[in-house]
DNA sequence: CCATGTCGTTGATATGCATCAATGTGGGGC
DNA sequence: GCCCCACATTGATGCATATCAACGACATGG
């Protein structure tokens, strides 16, 4: 291997964080929250409709452009925040430019779990992004009187370590198609949970990206797609693909 | 690849779990949490003496021979574990017997972090084991009522995801020989935190479940090593290895 | 004491995926 | 409308690791 390194570490997070357009401050935004369509997935769901209020004033509503930086690796960790539409890559990158896409982040989706005081991993936006930003210590600090809440970030916690689980069996002992097929079962399902079950699986993440998640090449993971459609399995869409029959994808997968 | 199972779905676990051994009931224990030697690194750290006691109360010192099963998977969890002797292998086995192990867990690791209903992996005896044993409900009613032993909890969850993390890289990313010298460091400065630093590293796991954590086959391991030990960077000893040249080792790692 | 089984190592060969290379394709900017 | 560039696809070839096979070391038990 020793890859010529298709991914250069992105330069400093200051410069390379795009303009974040805040449409809505620290007040007056509270109702906001009322028509969240992402709340009943969120760690939102935790709290009572009081202490949602006091929850949102502590955040901001922010939109990022597609890549722009959230959290960037080794830096410390100054925000977390709660993703609302669009979809995150987070992702560890080795000194010679290998990258492993860790996961994505879908509407919903919480970033900075761990709360720890340095990120260790880097996240960016795939697409235009909107999400609720806090401050680590204000989140930090509202979790100290909220234990229901700290009840629910372990809870999404343990999901997240069960996901990488599941990543983990893939990556060590799947082959190709097996990854491929998996992923795709899997996405549906991701997007089933915010949109309701289709067979139209949205990838608006590159093939580049699908194979740094898959531990396999753009190529590969590009014949794998083509295959699935040569056997009938999908139809490969404009931002995604169609699954015509989910039971031969399904068996695919090798669970 | 569709490998001839060599891991065959263990027997129901009623059957393969083997007689455990209580060495001190429910009663009359507290007082060995006293000279526990992996306290300071356990759940068992955030805890005050007093409350200690009372924790002692609701779990079992409980001791394993080689090959028990701790956790099915898929079954319902009835206990957690707090390990403190031997080494455990975390595992899930796909239907074809392809196995994923997603973690050794070693003295003063815990097991059930989730807290979920059922088990989402198998885990079982590497050699003999000891560990605390709580009841799940016993456990969660005490967890109720001591928010910062979930914020331990969380914390110690959240490392997990950290680690798990690290493994989708090497998992991904990484050569075979990367792979090896990553799990020597990493199996190195595990045990540093439970018995201080050596040059020696322990491994009392087989040369099959190295390359089940590592996602290569047992021969591939093995060629790995000897390569490592050719170049006089280990040397191989019996139920491990000793780190020759620490600093060519790390290299290796590609961080 | 030897028979037996498990584990680790080593060698020969096969293959799945990476790599290298070329061509197609769609979207954005001017 | 056209150029340009990033992205996706496809084909030819190579290589890292899997697979198949054999053997030695060691422990276990009759």
């Amino acid at each position: 291997m020793a890859t010529p390194a298709p991914h250069p570490h992105p330069t400093r997070p200051d410069e390379a964080e795009a303009p974040a357009r805040v449409t809505c401050g620290h007040h007056g935004c509270e109702t906001i929250c009322a028509d969240c369509a992402v709340r009943s997935l969120s760690v939102c769901s935790a709290l009572e409709p009081g202490e949602l209020a006091h929850f949102a004033r502590l955040s901001q509503s922010i939109h990022y452009p597609a890549r722009a930086t959230l959290i960037a690796q080794d830096e410390p960790a100054q925000h977390i925040y709660n993703l609302t539409a669009g979809v995150v890559r987070l992702y560890r990158l080795l000194a010679d430019g290998r990258r492993q896409i860790v996961g994505f982040a879908l509407p919903g989706d919480f970033l900075g779990l761990a709360m720890a005081k340095t990120n260790t991993f880097s996240a960016d936006a795939v697409g235009p992004v909107a999400a609720c930003r806090f401050t680590r210590e204000g989140f930090g600090q509202y979790l100290e009187e909220k234990p229901h809440l700290l009840r629910r970030l372990h809870e999404l916690a343990t999901h997240e370590l069960t996901l990488a689980q599941d990543q983990m069996v893939l990556l060590g002992r799947r082959t190709a198609e097996e990854k491929v097929a998996a992923f795709l079962i899997a996405t549906r399902d991701r997007w089933a949970r915010i949109n309701g079950a289709h067979l139209h699986v949205p990838l608006p993440m590159s093939r580049q990206d699908i194979g740094d998640f898959l531990g396999l090449t753009v190529e590969t993971v590009s014949r794998m797609m083509t295959r699935l459609a040569r056997d009938k399995i999908i139809v490969i869409v404009p931002d995604g693909v169609r699954i015509l029959d989910e039971a031969r994808l399904e068996a695919l997968c090798a669970v």
